[in-house]
DNA sequence: TTATATGCATAAGAATATTATGTATATTTG
DNA sequence: CAAATATACATAATATTCTTATGCATATAA
């Protein structure tokens, strides 16, 4: 993925994010929508996201649907059921994070 | 470090900003400190911390003072000067990170 | 006296990502 | 019109980071 060491884990759940909100996308389609989300902060490459998406359809969290659009193929993904619950899982697990960062960098926070 | 794999790349973070309040600590006493502060969700295992000291400490980022208490070995490591503003980045590109994150999960958000 | 806590360390392996390629078509630019 | 860039997929070699498993040693609790 990108410059910050911080990425290393989170791109399942980016995957798994945008296609709970887009319903299909292509990979190339996610590369450019994260580009864009994040002004160009995050660039997500190829060696990392294909062999993603391939473990991710092999688990059953997503399903394939091979297209030819201007003589070029694309791959479209979506969440399976199993996908769906996935993405809320891992939802759960980044806020977990995020709170848990915030109190360890924070020490005026503390969890309950 | 712990269950959720988000967590990978933290590391370097969390060793920094806790000396960055602590002024000097030794490996034991963070591994502690971390489990109390986050109330047992996240657990450092020794197989990560020691070589991430030993490498900002070979990185010149961590200096080092050995103690000898109730007869057992203590490594107490500080910040120096470079570990300071280091530790100053890493916050940021946690910030950063965090902000990233909520932009890609959260649709209503977005970035300047 | 046996387990747990304190305190350090390293090696083998797993997981995840970067970098470098490779293939192919379409479009833009000089 | 040729060359560069964009679109679209893929994989192999390497790097990085962490988990799991050990190992050593002392102190304290059960």
């Amino acid at each position: 993925m990108a410059n910050s060491k911080l990425y290393k884990g989170s791109l399942v759940t980016i995957i798994l994010k945008l296609l709970n909100e887009s319903d299909k996308m292509y990979g190339y389609e996610i590369t450019q929508k994260v580009k864009a989300l994040t002004k160009g902060e995050l660039k997500i490459t190829e060696g990392a996201l294909y062999p993603a998406l391939h473990k991710l359809e092999a688990e059953g969290l997503l399903e394939v649907e091979v297209k030819k659009v201007d003589n070029r193929l694309r791959k479209y993904y979506r969440l399976t059921e199993k996908g769906s619950k996935e993405t809320v899982t891992k939802l759960q697990e980044l806020q977990e994070y995020i709170m848990t960062m915030q109190v360890i960098v924070n020490p005026k926070l503390s969890l309950e």
